[in-house]
DNA sequence: CTGAAAGCGCTTACAG
DNA sequence: CTGAAAGCGCTTACAG
């Protein structure tokens, strides 16, 4: 039978709300009564029952997690990193952890935050879909939101994004400062805010280097591996880019296996600067130049940001803009 | 101020019970209640307390997962692919997942498992550390536990495995019959059972084919990239061998890296078989072959076992035996 | 077919 | 400094 904290009381002679007060820490409690409970607690290998104790105290120790992995799609490991730095700071915290996915669903992310909300969590970490808008924001909860990676305007809460706008920026920049001139750029979903800021980047580069902004040199897709491999068989087909900046992960390996799979040499046909730093990235031939983003890193701040947030839940919202590093290799 | 089920009996003007009774079918009520009951919920927008129901039925349709993953390993995706493909049927059920990582160190194991105790898990998901032992096994409390990946001996539970020694011995098979006779295995440690299976395959396929067994072709590192890349360097230094099989996915990375670095020659100087197909994979040159484990299917497989161990609670525990394939591509 | 009431295991004002 | 007791929001025997 497992103990409950009634037979704590008993076996150490005292009552519960003793018994509670020690545990938490709530209340000062004589050395001598401290000690009894404690070992009492030991004999009955008594551990608290976390269910019961959210019940009472409306808290549950369990931060949610919405993540928008489309599907089966292996190339995206970069919430599932972020995931990762997330639960390790949570887990040192004592606090636990519920994944869930929206597959990119604006729909199924409206599910998503309802299932959460009769879980009563402390707080919700989420990667907005494009869908995200006031209307979704007031399905949440009473508790802080942090948002990363993408950021919905007009909902209030807490972010960690990474400059999107600096990274895109320096990677156009070093093309440009290698000779090119006529820059591809493909994108996922314009809806997405990080699409956007990296497509702003790039516009800036081109501007701050005096060069046309070309309408032809836009490829938007649907942030799949395949739409960036068509894609860049579109650009590539016109013969008219020297050089892609490819502004997604999953994107970037289907352009390089389009380059690939077409015989065309990188960099001596195209440059090409992708994004987000996988293993196969140093590994390819050439070796890949990407925009690193830190993604366990950002993982470990939108968790501290969490704890802070529920610690001073007065506090004005804040933002934290992580910066990304162009890795150089030599494909460009 | 949030609806409570007293509410929505007030609304309706019936008891709570028969409240309960209509959201979880568990008795029957008349038509007309019903439909009162339903549309109180509506104007009240009441969502059942889940904590509340938790402590009081003794069930949190909660899962817990442990993996095993080594501080910030990006390389190790399989576990996450494994976590994406239970979220996806747990949620399909209204079962929530709780992620948690044991770092492959059997005492963090430990305190997760004790952590998930406190917190009324329906079940536990787990593809347990070298360190697990029927000790271990005692901590479980008292709902199913379902292993993946490995499958510690001595401790019941259901269980999903990939079929290591039939892919491992495939692997081999498929060496020796492009003429290798000297052929090297890299594994990590040899307590995990995926290891020693996989280890048995490759024994098995020298045994059919009458090649001699030879001790000094075998190194056994820790499950990183880096023991990839140096045991790699050792198998070859020795030029003694002519293929390498490599049982692990972090280091099969590390191998491919240490041929790459030093200008070996693949299949040319040493051929190379891989485990785990990641996008990479196909996009190195040259291709890489490798055993494909279905991570995402045999997280699927977990969550659909888990369900149905706990509408069976007393059935007898099954396994479940996936196959992995060889990828053929031009690394041997 | 429906309801009154006990109770899940805690926390937390409140009293002393 | 410690305890008696109410109550968090549900479910579930039990009675009728």
């Amino acid at each position: 039978m497992i103990a409950r904290i009634k037979d704590v009381a008993n076996e150490a002679g005292v009552s519960t709300a003793t018994v509670s007060h020690v545990i938490n820490n709530t209340k000062f409690v004589s050395e001598e009564v401290k000690l009894k409970v404690k070992s009492a607690m030991n004999r009955l290998q008594y551990t608290p029952n976390m269910v019961a104790r959210s019940l009472r105290s409306r808290k549950s120790n369990t931060i949610g997690l919405i993540v928008p992995i489309k599907g089966n799609d292996n190339s995206n490991h970069f919430f599932l990193s972020v995931a990762n730095g997330i639960e390790s700071v949570l887990r040192k915290n004592g606090y636990h952890l519920l994944l869930s996915n929206s597959h990119e669903d604006p729909q199924e992310e409206i599910e998503r935050i309802k299932m959460f909300n009769t879980q009563c969590i402390d707080g919700l970490i989420i990667a907005p879909t494009s869908g995200i808008s006031n209307e979704t924001g007031d399905l949440f909860g009473d508790y802080p939101v942090v948002f990363f990676d993408r950021r919905p305007e007009g909902v209030p809460g807490d972010w960690v994004l990474v400059d999107g706008m600096k990274s895109s920026y320096d990677g156009v920049a070093a093309l440009i400062e290698k000779g090119h001139r006529k820059i591809g750029f493909l994108a996922g979903r314009m809806d997405i805010s990080t699409s956007m800021e990296r497509f702003c980047g790039y516009k800036k580069a081109l501007e701050d280097y005096g060069i046309g902004f070309q309408e032809d040199y836009i490829r938007i897709g649907d942030l799949s591996g395949e739409s960036g491999y068509e894609l860049t068989g579109e650009l590539i087909g016109q013969k008219a880019v020297t050089a892609v900046f490819v502004a997604n992960n999953a994107m970037s390996l289907g352009a390089v296996k389009y380059l690939k799979d077409n015989h065309f040499d990188i960099p001596g046909d195209v440059a090409l600067i992708g994004f987000d730093d996988y293993e196969w990235t140093g590994m390819v031939n050439p070796p890949l130049s990407v925009i690193r983003q830190p993604s366990y890193e950002i993982g470990k701040k939108a968790g501290e940001i969490m704890l802070k947030r529920i610690k001073k839940p007065g506090a004005k919202c804040q933002g934290y803009l992580m910066e990304a590093d162009l890795v150089i290799r030599s494909s460009f």
